[in-house]
Order: C-alpha cells, then sequence, then structure tokens
DNA sequence: AAGATGTCCAACCGCATTAAG
DNA sequence: TCTTAATGCGGTTGGACATCT
C-alpha cells in the first residue's frame, strides 16, 4: 500500500504518504482532467504516479465517471427521466449500472442515489414504489410453486440494510447466472445500451393517477436484496440470448397486441432520450400515442404465458439445478417474446422499411444501439414530449 | 430560534470479474 | 494454470443543507 500525506493539494514529495480521502478540491479536479486530456481513460494508479495526486484509482475513476467526465448531465432528474428510471427498476432492479446506459449523461450513483432516497421515503409512507401497471421487480404470479419452497440460497442476498434494498411479496428467485456474466452477450458490445429497452414495459395507466392507487396497490415493506434476473440468460450456454424471434407465438393474440402497444411506449420513453444523441437526421416525425389496457402489461403477459406451461414454471422439489434451468428457460422465453415484439412493433410502424432501424443480430444476440435510435428518430419534436406524457403520475404527492 | 428529521449527494468499501504476466 | 493488478459494480456511510416541529 502506498502511503501520501497530501491534503488537498501540497506537493510534499514524501516517501511516505497518507492516500487522501475525502471530497476533490478544485485543483484535484483539473489535475485529474488534465491527466485524462493527456493519458485517456484507463490506468488510473496512474494518475497518482503521473501527477500529485494522492488519490487511488478507483477514486480517480469514480471522480472522472460521476463529475469530470464530459457530457454529464447535472441537476435534478426531470419527470420523464423519474419515470424512466422506475420503468428500468422495475425490469432491471438494482443495476444501477445499466439504468445508466440508458440516462445519457447521468451516472449509476445518481440514478442510485435517486431511487434510495424514493425508497426510503415510500417506504415510511406506505406507498408502492411502482405503479400499478408496472409489477415490481421479480414479479412472479403466485401460481409458480417455487414460491412455496423454503429458502434458496438466494437468501443469502438479503441486505443487512434498509435503505437500498426492497422486497416484494414474492420471494425472490436465485441468481441465474454470476455477476456480469451478461457481458459476454451484452454488456461488452456498446450497443448493448438499448437493449434492455426490448423488454421494458409501459402502459398508458403509467401516465395516469389511478384512482384507486393507494387502496389496491400491493405496499411493499419488507426488505431484500434485488439479484440481477432479468437478463435472460442460458445456463447451457453461458450467454444471454435472443433466440428464434418468430419461434414463440403461442401467446394470445391479445398480449401480443397489448405488448406491442407497450413496448411501442416504452420506446417512445428511451428514444425521447436517445433523441440527444441526434444532432442531424431530421426527417418525418414519427410519433404515435397508444394505448394499451391496464391488465395486459408485460409481465402478466409473460407470465401468463409462462404459468401455462407446466415444464416452464411447475418446479418441484427443491432441486436447485432443475431450478435454475427452468427460471433461465422463463428468462429466455421472456426475452424471446419481447424481443420479438419489439421486431414485431419495428415492423409495423414501418421503421424498418426506411433502413434507419437496424436491428443487429449475431447469432444469439441482438443489438440496438443508441445511435441507431438516435438516427430512427429525428430530434425534431421536443415540443411534442410533453403531450406524451401526461404528468399525473409524476405530480402525485408524495410520489415522484 | 433551536433541535429533530429528512433529503441530497459525494465518496468509500468490498466483492466479482477481467486481463496481463 | 496460477497469481495479481486493474477495473467495474452495488452497497453503504456521512456530511451539508433544507424543512419541519
Amino acid at each position: 500500500m502506498i502511503l501520501y500525506n497530501k491534503d488537498g493539494g501540497s506537493d510534499g514529495g514524501e516517501a511516505v504518504v497518507v492516500l487522501k480521502k475525502g471530497p476533490w478540491t478544485a485543483a484535484e479536479d483539473e489535475t485529474l482532467a488534465a491527466y485524462v486530456r493527456e493519458y485517456g481513460e484507463g490506468n488510473w494508479n496512474a494518475v497518482r504516479k503521473k501527477t500529485w495526486l494522492a488519490r487511488c484509482g478507483k477514486s480517480c475513476r469514480l471522480r472522472w465517471a460521476n463529475h469530470l467526465r464530459p457530457n454529464l448531465r447535472k441537476g435534478s432528474f426531470s419527470p420523464h427521466e423519474e419515470r424512466l428510471i422506475i420503468q428500468l427498476h422495475s425490469q432491471l432492479g438494482n443495476k444501477w449500472a445499466r439504468m445508466a446506459a440508458q440516462l445519457p449523461g447521468r451516472t449509476d450513483n445518481e440514478i442510485k442515489n435517486y431511487w434510495n432516497t424514493r425508497l426510503k421515503r415510500f417506504q415510511r409512507q406506505g406507498l408502492p414504489l411502482y405503479p400499478p401497471d408496472i409489477l415490481p421487480y421479480n414479479h412472479v404470479p403466485q401460481q409458480q410453486t417455487y414460491l412455496r419452497q423454503p429458502k434458496t440460497p438466494s437468501s443469502t442476498l438479503l441486505s443487512p440494510t434498509p435503505a437500498s434494498s426492497f422486497a416484494f411479496r414474492t420471494p425472490t428467485p436465485p441468481p441465474l447466472c454470476p455477476k456480469r456474466s451478461y457481458n459476454t452477450a451484452f454488456n461488452c458490445n456498446p450497443s448493448y445500451t438499448s437493449s434492455p429497452t426490448a423488454f421494458l414495459v409501459s402502459s398508458p395507466a403509467f401516465h395516469s393517477p389511478p384512482s384507486s392507487y393507494h387502496s389496491t396497490y400491493p405496499v411493499y415493506s419488507t426488505k431484500q436484496e434485488l439479484p440481477s434476473n432479468q437478463i435472460p440468460y442460458s445456463a447451457s450456454l453461458g450467454v444471454y440470448q435472443v433466440s428464434k424471434f418468430s419461434g414463440n407465438a403461442n401467446y394470445d393474440h391479445n398480449h401480443h397486441t397489448a405488448l406491442h402497444i407497450s413496448t411501442c411506449q416504452l420506446l417512445e420513453d428511451v428514444m425521447e432520450e436517445a433523441e440527444a444523441l441526434a444532432d442531424s437526421c431530421r426527417g418525418p416525425k414519427r410519433r404515435q400515442l397508444m394505448a394499451a389496457p391496464e391488465e395486459d402489461n408485460f409481465f402478466s403477459g409473460t407470465f401468463r404465458h409462462c404459468a401455462s406451461s407446466d415444464k416452464l414454471c411447475s418446479l418441484q422439489g427443491n432441486d436447485q439445478t432443475a431450478q435454475k434451468e427452468e427460471e433461465s428457460l422463463q428468462m429466455n422465453t421472456m426475452h424471446d417474446e419481447d424481443i420479438a415484439q419489439l421486431l414485431d412493433w419495428g415492423s409495423e410502424s414501418g421503421e424498418n422499411s426506411n433502413g434507419q432501424f437496424s436491428v443487429i443480430t449475431t447469432e444469439d444476440n441482438l443489438v440496438l444501439d443508441n445511435h441507431q435510435l438516435a438516427s430512427l428518430f429525428p430530434a425534431d419534436d421536443d415540443n411534442n414530449n410533453n403531450t406524451n406524457m401526461n404528468p399525473s403520475w409524476d405530480n402525485l404527492s408524495g410520489i415522484c
């Protein structure tokens, strides 16, 4: 361990010094920024070797990522961003980095802080974290037999602190994959930043205040870790898969339609963010407000489909291996369907035909990057943003 | 006015993963 | 193949400030 004795900028040059902690000074910021300008990002441990900074590499990286890097968006989250965070959290759980990838200019730390604050406030007020039409992260239908199983290894993920963890009434299935294993198929590809939108849920009910909101929606009060198991993961292949988009057609047409609409609405949301990336390429406005029945949200549809299959959802006994396998199948099913609907939407909306909407498929993987989204979505309709968003939910007192 | 409480935010810590030697 | 450093991520903490009582 290298030790420094620094206090914010003086260059002592001591052999034994203590790594500085605590708030960064302007001088440190400038030094770090200059370092990055000269050497680029990465190799953070070299900062203290090439500069007078007495900060560890991790600290430098964090400071750069959260405060100094260009294109950071400071200030409060917009209502639209807040909506997106809620939606993303309902899908991804506490995957802040992945959520941040959907919010240009925002950091995982910001999102995490926002969510934790919101979590505390809602818990204190006894309010649900999600609008009624968005099922909480990890929601599973009660007919799934593993709900009655004794604790699984996932119980080890129980968080000791209430502030940043949240549990729902339904037990949490065990994690399906090792941490970051999705890198192989998603995260390493920059295009991944948009792919989660393929399985996001959006419903018009989310944009309007539910009259029975307080009385009908479950209030969550227990705490539990939120493992990331929303990315379809193939246990056998070790990658997340998107396969055979047309192969999962055995969900009913109503769901198909509703899910299609929901996905469309959500893509609108994300694309609004992507607009920030679109400096040119202005073309015909593409924006449609669609409505979907409240009961036809993505999860209910997906799990109804899932629950209809004994093979997928009827877990017998406590065989964890079998359980993981089953859950993996569920995830693949979810993702396949959603991706299929995404593609279906792209096709039906006609965007495919103009060549701007490109979905890259590489064997089992599907990617659709922000730039593609941006180009798909001309940035000339800012005035319409508000019309798409009924602010009622956002304006609910004490909610957002 | 003062203390209590809540909110926001920056930063650190520990762990997991990856890459390099 | 193993070890180690670097990196990334999520959890947690604590200080500053705002608001409430």
